[in-house]
DNA sequence: CTGTTAGCGCCTTCAC
DNA sequence: GTGAAGGCGCTAACAG
């Protein structure tokens, strides 16, 4: 392989003659320079393509114009989207972005943002995967911004941006009690993320209101989905309709209803949180609560970038709230 | 913001009362240290909660310990699959991930990769998204490994990860003859990519060798795709099948199929390249060919480290072909 | 306007 | 075994 090293700022100096310091400014345009120098440093750098080192610049400065994302799974369209919103913000900022899925670890999740931090990051956007302690919090991440992103995290200090949860579960729920029914089950991979949390609570006020009974299901995983949903249906006060809480929880209902032969809506209803991708082209399409998914990258990015500039004065915390939206299709019952 | 500036090695050094050196010899083994030092040393650290400066190992070293990934979209299902698992061996590594998207600008692909040159990143996984002349062929990137994935750069130096484009394209077009089929149209987005190139070649040489002739159609994007397919089936040798060549143009025609009222297997039968979530729900469900995404970014990730461990010595890029599926479904017009 | 000095945090090199 | 010096590439801070 042709070694070539790299060009570096001296070597820029010495071909323009100037101090490497005149480059500098050139560069970076932190002060003025003369018009025949800066001539002849323009063309010094395109002689010898040279590109700054950005990680000396990283370690000499205060910022290194780059940031963290952390998220669950790259592999799920709803993280995917976001963070395709998020590369372009960070791109249109001039950011690099260091990626690192945790697959739902939380110790992952931790050990991955110190590194971030190990490489100087300005910031860090996390979509939080596992359980309400986010190590996050620690005093370890008092230099970085952090912004959550579709959850919470439960620190005074960290930015979050998230949907109307609840009141997208609650809108869901409702619709279905309008289709006339009575027994609405709820699906939920799990209780313990704040998302799928006030989803919950959308969905308790629903059916309080309605004086309807809960039916409830916190550990809806892929390999029990098919099960679960066979014992509530034998059972004598069986459900006629469900709410899946997020994209996966869905996936895995429609999957196991279609394996269990069972008809939908007819026999049960069904409505998800969070559209995706060919749940119109279904039979039958799939009503859901759709979220934002880009809205949510780009806003939390923006969010993250504004902090980076104001130099934190009068810092406080804020948690932006997106609106969601019901999209009625077949599967409620509708047309 | 509590503003406590990390802990440098000195910090540790002066805690432990050894010497910098010494620390940096603890931390990275490489040299003996006596056991009483080595165990101030680790109490110090973790005193002080002290964390590496990967910046400045990178500065002063070769390595950086980090790699780059650019990828067209995020928010495509297969890329994401891709950069899941690539991510899942990197962090095995301890290696971060610095990713990039391109939305398939060539420029955009290029200033990326530089970029991450700037940053010192040890080697980039592309998958090139534009042209076939790919810039990254430039002397600037002689001093890190690339691999590209899923398409080829055409550069002698440069190793490839990608799919049996052109049996699978052969295999899934004899199957819609098998059919009876004598009218076959490619429905590709474009043709100048070497992965649709490829599967191109397939579907030509499946129907020169049944003596067809070729329906193609290499500018089949989200909005002109529903024109296209009405006017391709207006016309008196009309197609009676179609092949699409990646996940985005099976949607595209599945979306347009629908919105058109015309029925699949019955009217026109199809089969695409890339299989995706849902494809078995839909009605018909869907027969594909089918891609080892997430192998795909395991097999690129274990070559780039590879090659970074190996130290040039004999270098010869090479191409690995992974085998794909052809996944009988019902549309196709198979049972 | 321009140049010099110094140091970011670390580790290779050389002495002890 | 251990430590001291020096420099990776860059840019604040200070001269001039």
């Amino acid at each position: 392989m042709n070694d070539q090293p790299r060009a570096t700022i001296a070597d820029v100096a010495r071909v323009a003659d100037v101090a490497p310091m005149t480059v500098s400014r050139v560069l970076t345009g932190s002060a003025k320079v003369g018009p025949d120098k800066t001539k002849r440093v323009q063309n010094a750098i395109q002689m010898l393509r040279y590109q700054p080192n950005e990680m000396a610049r990283a370690l000499r400065g205060q910022r290194s114009r780059s940031v963290g994302l952390i998220v669950p799974r790259l592999s799920d369209s709803f993280f995917a989207s976001i963070s395709h919103a998020i590369n372009d913000v960070a791109k249109d900022c001039g950011c690099s972005l260091i990626v690192s899925t945790t697959n739902d670890d939380e110790e992952v999740e931790y050990s991955q943002a110190q590194m971030m931090v190990s490489r100087g990051v300005d910031g860090i956007i996390v979509i939080p995967g596992a359980g309400l302690h986010s190590k996050l919090k620690r005093r370890e991440f008092s230099n970085v911004q952090i912004v959550a992103l579709d959850k919470t995290i439960d620190d005074p200090s960290i930015d979050s941006v998230v949907v109307e949860n609840k009141k997208g579960a609650l809108a869901a729920v409702q619709h279905l009690i309008g289709h006339g029914h009575r027994k609405i089950a709820i699906l939920s991979e799990s209780n313990s993320l704040s998302s799928l949390r006030a989803r919950f609570e959308g969905y308790r006020r629903a059916v309080i209101d309605a004086e309807l009974k809960s039916i409830t299901c916190f550990d809806f995983t892929a390999e029990r989905a098919t099960q679960i949903i066979r014992d509530l249906l034998k059972k004598k006060d069986a459900p006629t309709a469900f709410f899946t809480t997020n994209g996966p929880a869905t996936l895995h209902a429609l999957r196991s209803l279609f394996e269990l032969g069972i008809g939908v809506p007819d026999r049960v209803a069904l409505i998800g949180f969070d559209d995706f991708e060919l749940a119109d082209l279904l039979k039958p399409s799939l009503t859901v609560v759709r979220q934002p998914a880009r809205e949510l990258g780009r806003i939390a990015a923006t969010c993250l970038f504004d902090r980076l500039q104001d130099g934190d004065a009068n810092y406080r915390a804020k948690t932006i709230v997106l609106p969601v939206e019901l999209v009625i299709r077949q599967s409620c019952g509708c047309v």
